[in-house]
DNA sequence: ATAGGGTTAG
């Protein structure tokens, strides 16, 4: 609150013009804007139904301050910020009335709905507000029904409701709506909507269905590869193992940015190409980009895929010494991994032990997995008892098969026969394996 | 001025 008197004073303006909408939006916390726009509201003495834009300007950069803290800064301002919205009727306005939509539905769908039945001029943007408010929250049912009633559709409006199924691991409604939305026609997809899309198809997998067919929609629409986009063509080719043309959109970028290098080494991490990976890596550092967390995953995997011990733990500790970065659970994952399938199960052991994160399913999975390989049933009953305490039957079913699988290997039945017994309690069916290959043209799938 | 996006270990 000084700091903003002082700055006021120095600035030689009146309390009341400083708290115009810019200073508002220049705040450097939610609680001074919320400050500034109170101060400008007294000043104003607003009492009229009528609604000057500049004072719903202020609101909306205010709600916005609030909307982009934590929500814990920023919870007791909404309420209050909303009384005041409602005393001025500025409410009225869409634009306020859809960015406090935005500030409750970051923190309570409760909220946030009665708040929608409760605008009356909804429009598409406030439909959209809360159509993503429930995706967010995991409903993408109350997320589609709202949907399909809207009056009216843009492409956020389409993105909104393919992004909830995209997070709700149903990447293949995702993409039939997609189809609906390019059949429909009224909607252009935007380079937005096309990362939605290619992030699915990386994640699923289902490369030449989709992917492809999404790229070549780019290149004969002459869309401008952006950034992201770049980013997410690159991550899709990678990830499904065509790392030509992965690379061909990689050369292609004007600029590269980290992720653009850091999509481009986990792509050759995953299939193995761990030499051309941490090439690639070189590389990047040569042209003088500093790589962040998730490209040194990438880096980390390399080295496990090709049993880089040394290698693998150099990158480890230089990831912490020359960039500040602390090991996240995905880093771990590389390195036990990397410790355990070259045989060094007990450093793998004190790496999880040393860990400042939580150890999850996987990171015990991996190490269980090679003690199962080199027959360490020392570690093995150690890592069972962990695994078993944080496993989830619905999820990890195959976890359980393993523990079974090394009780067997090392004879003792009456284990195995109890881990059985646990499993049928739980219910827990270890999910199939399955692979598919695509037959289908791809022309036949492309959407012009 | 209001909504939606990229790279991550088994």
């Amino acid at each position: 609150m000084d700091r903003i008197k002082f700055s006021i004073r120095l600035s030689g303006l009146s309390w009341a013009e400083s708290a115009s909408a810019v200073a508002i939006r220049l705040a450097s916390s939610p609680k001074e804007a919320l400050i500034l726009f109170k101060a400008r509201l007294r000043h104003r003495n607003l009492q009229t139904t009528v609604v000057d834009p500049h004072d719903s300007h202020a609101a909306v950069f205010t709600l916005k301050h609030c909307s982009s803290c934590p929500i814990t800064n920023s919870s007791r301002l909404i309420p209050s910020l909303h009384a005041h919205l409602l005393k001025t009727s500025l409410l009225s306005c869409a634009h306020v009335s859809c960015a406090l939509l935005h500030c409750y539905s970051i923190a309570t769908l409760s909220f946030a709905r009665i708040l929608f039945d409760e605008i009356p001029n909804k429009n598409v943007v406030t439909y959209n507000t809360m159509i993503t408010c429930y995706a967010r929250h995991g409903n993408v049912i109350a997320a589609r029904g709202l949907f399909d009633q809207m009056p009216e559709r843009d492409i956020a409006s389409w993105s909104a409701i393919i992004c909830g199924y995209m997070h709700r691991c149903n990447p293949s409604q995702a993409f039939l709506l997609f189809r609906e939305m390019i059949q429909a026609g009224k909607s252009k997809p935007d380079p937005m909507i096309l990362v939605t899309i290619l992030s699915g198809c990386a994640e699923s997998g289902s490369l030449g269905l989709i992917g492809k067919s999404v790229h070549a929609y780019i290149e004969r629409n002459h869309m401008d590869v952006n950034v992201q986009l770049g980013t997410s063509l690159i991550g899709m080719y990678g990830r499904c193992g065509c790392l030509k043309s992965a690379f061909t959109v990689f050369e292609r970028m004007p600029e590269r940015n980290v992720m653009h290098w850091t999509s481009m080494i986990c792509g050759l991490a995953i299939h193995g190409y761990s030499e051309e990976a941490l090439a690639f890596f070189e590389r990047m550092l040569g042209t003088g980009v500093r790589p962040n967390k998730v490209t040194f995953t990438g880096v980390l995997n390399a080295c496990k895929h090709a049993g880089m011990v040394e290698a693998g733990h150099n990158y480890f500790c230089s990831m912490k010494s020359d960039f500040g970065f602390d090991p996240e659970i995905y880093h771990y994952g590389c390195m036990v991994d990397l410790l355990a399938n070259s045989g060094m199960l007990d450093d793998a052991y004190s790496m999880i032990q040393s860990m400042k994160v939580e150890p999850n399913v996987v990171i015990w999975t991996s190490l269980l997995a090679a003690c199962k390989k080199y027959k360490n049933f020392d570690i093995a009953e150690k890592v069972i008892e962990k695994v078993l305490q944080i496993a989830e039957p619905d999820d990890d079913g195959g976890v359980y098969t393993l523990v079974s699988d090394l009780y067997a290997l090392g004879g003792r039945w009456n284990d195995v026969q109890k881990v059985r017994v646990l499993m049928d309690r739980l219910v827990v069916r270890k999910k199939r394996g399955s692979s598919f290959i695509e037959v289908e043209d791809l022309r036949s799938s492309s959407c012009s």
